[in-house]
RNA sequence: GUGAGUGUAGCUCAAGGGCAGAGCACUGGACUGUGGCUCCAGGGGUUGGGGGUUCGAAACCCCUCACUCACCCCA
């Protein structure tokens, strides 16, 4: 009858100690990019939806099937982000943090919504890290995007990670290579499925993507945008081999990665894993020259990445290299023994927060054993009892769980009580180190 | 959006038309204020939901929902 409600499909809670890990992992892949000099925005969850269908296109299975659009009461419509960059360059824009002038290195992160069948690796509310690098670039900003991804790869032990690059060519050269990949697949037409014949005439370069067994010996033989590239945009790609040969940086040229947004020009790039089901992306990204001045700011080029958070978890996971999940959440339980102690237990445990010790209280009338069962269930590495005795003689049995040693302690000296509890949990900590 | 597989106790799984079970976990006791080990006892379920077939359904059929994986798409 009552029906307990659930999570929406794809929407996954974190749960402890799961939480602590998983907000590891986005701090220490946001320390790489403080590393590489980023600046962090905070970015809204919703805009409106107009800016991502200027920006990654109408024609995109993104904007077309899997954003999740609304009307607020004014009848605006607006769409929780399926990305981040298209924010961060409107907020960019917005604020004036980047124009062609000055090189400007931001990043950001948090939760993106897709509308797509939840599948390993891909859920409906995602976790993204993202940086964008906006202003005069060349091709060495390309690679030292992807350096920074690298150092991750390294950093996290990813398994059997790929770089695969391509050139993806820009409005100058892009136009010519669309007039031969269409001819050749209008020539094997009959060999394409059916899928690839409806979108030769609405999208040609999704067609290079295909995983069907049977169009692939066509596509093998397609026409490749590398051999069509104009001048200035073979040297960029030509460039941005030849300064990851320099970093030792290794990288599979894929002259058929196609990404899935349209603003990309010039560099594509995709990390991959072998170590992942089906969606094996971990981190992806590219150039997109064009898209500071389709969404009204200034001529500007960027270049930027995003990685899936999620993906890094079953990476990390599967190479053992998951931060750990900190400290016990509980390091004191203090348990009055007689309901007369439970005011000085009260006041226990408040002093001892005032000094830094994670502490709860106890307050039940079960037997002692119950508070030995709920302290192990919460991790809690203290036990501190008060029964009428030590109410008597205003002091508190407080018993290492760990090592099974039980001492008693004046009820008023908190300070060494909290003393005794950070010596074991913190062992490297000096006593009253100078700080704070 | 399409396809396949799976839904039984908090968790991992049995029972393949005839009494819904085990291990772990949980609670109590042996052990009045000292846990983990051991032993004993106990609580837990409309077998995801709804309908149908049958004397009888967890099992067979239909619908539906959820989960998992893959297609697709992408981080």
């Amino acid at each position: 009858m009552n029906q307990p409600i659930r999570a929406p499909r794809g929407v996954k809670d974190i749960i402890p100690p799961d939480a602590m890990r998983f907000e590891g992992i986005l701090r220490e892949t946001e320390e790489i990019l403080l590393l590489g000099g980023f600046q962090k925005v905070l970015l809204p969850l919703f805009e409106s939806a107009s800016l991502f269908t200027r920006s990654i296109g109408g024609e995109t299975d993104i904007v077309e099937k899997e954003m999740y659009t609304f009307q607020d009461k004014g009848g605006e419509t607006f769409a929780l982000r399926p990305e981040g960059t298209a924010s961060l360059l409107r907020a960019a824009i917005e604020h004036r943090l980047a124009d062609i002038s000055r090189v400007s290195r931001l990043f950001y992160s948090g939760p993106m919504f897709r509308h797509e069948r939840p599948q390993a690796g891909r859920l409906r509310q995602f976790y993204q890290v993202g940086a964008e690098i906006l202003g005069p670039l060349t091709p060495s900003d390309d690679v030292d995007l992807i350096a920074i991804i690298h150092r991750m790869a390294v950093q996290f032990r990813i398994p059997e990670w790929t770089l695969l690059l391509n050139n993806m060519g820009c409005p100058r050269c892009r136009p010519a290579y669309r007039t031969a990949l269409v001819g050749y697949l209008k020539d094997h037409f009959g060999e394409l499925c059916p899928t690839c014949q409806r979108r030769m005439g609405t999208n040609p370069f999704r067609v290079l993507d295909c995983k069907v067994p049977a169009c692939q010996p066509v596509l093998e033989k397609a026409p490749r945008i590398t051999d069509y590239l104009c001048d200035r945009s073979r040297a960029h790609y030509d460039r941005v081999r030849e300064e990851l040969d320099v970093l030792e940086i290794p990288y599979r040229p894929e002259p058929r990665l196609v990404r899935g947004l349209d603003y990309y020009t010039e560099t594509t790039f995709e990390f991959t894993s072998g170590a992942l089901g089906a969606q094996s992306t971990w981190a992806a990204g590219g150039r997109y020259d064009g898209l500071s001045k389709d969404l009204g700011g200034p001529d500007m080029p960027g270049v930027g990445f995003a990685a899936g958070i999620e993906r890094l978890w079953l990476l990390r996971e599967a190479a053992r290299t998951l931060p750990g999940a900190g400290l016990p959440p509980i390091w004191v339980t203090v348990f009055p023994l007689a309901p007369l102690a439970r005011p000085k237990a009260l006041r226990l445990v408040t002093a001892l927060r005032e000094a830094g010790i994670p502490a709860v209280g106890l307050f039940t009338d079960q037997k002692i054993k119950a508070a030995f069962r709920q302290a192990e269930h919460d991790r809690s590495r203290f036990l501190a009892f008060i029964g009428e005795d030590e109410v008597e003689s205003d002091t508190v049995q407080l018993k290492d769980l760990v090592k099974g040693e039980q001492v008693s302690v004046p009820l008023g000296d908190t300070l060494e009580i909290a003393r005794r509890i950070r010596m074991s949990l913190l062992p490297e900590e000096k006593e009253h180190s100078g700080s704070v």
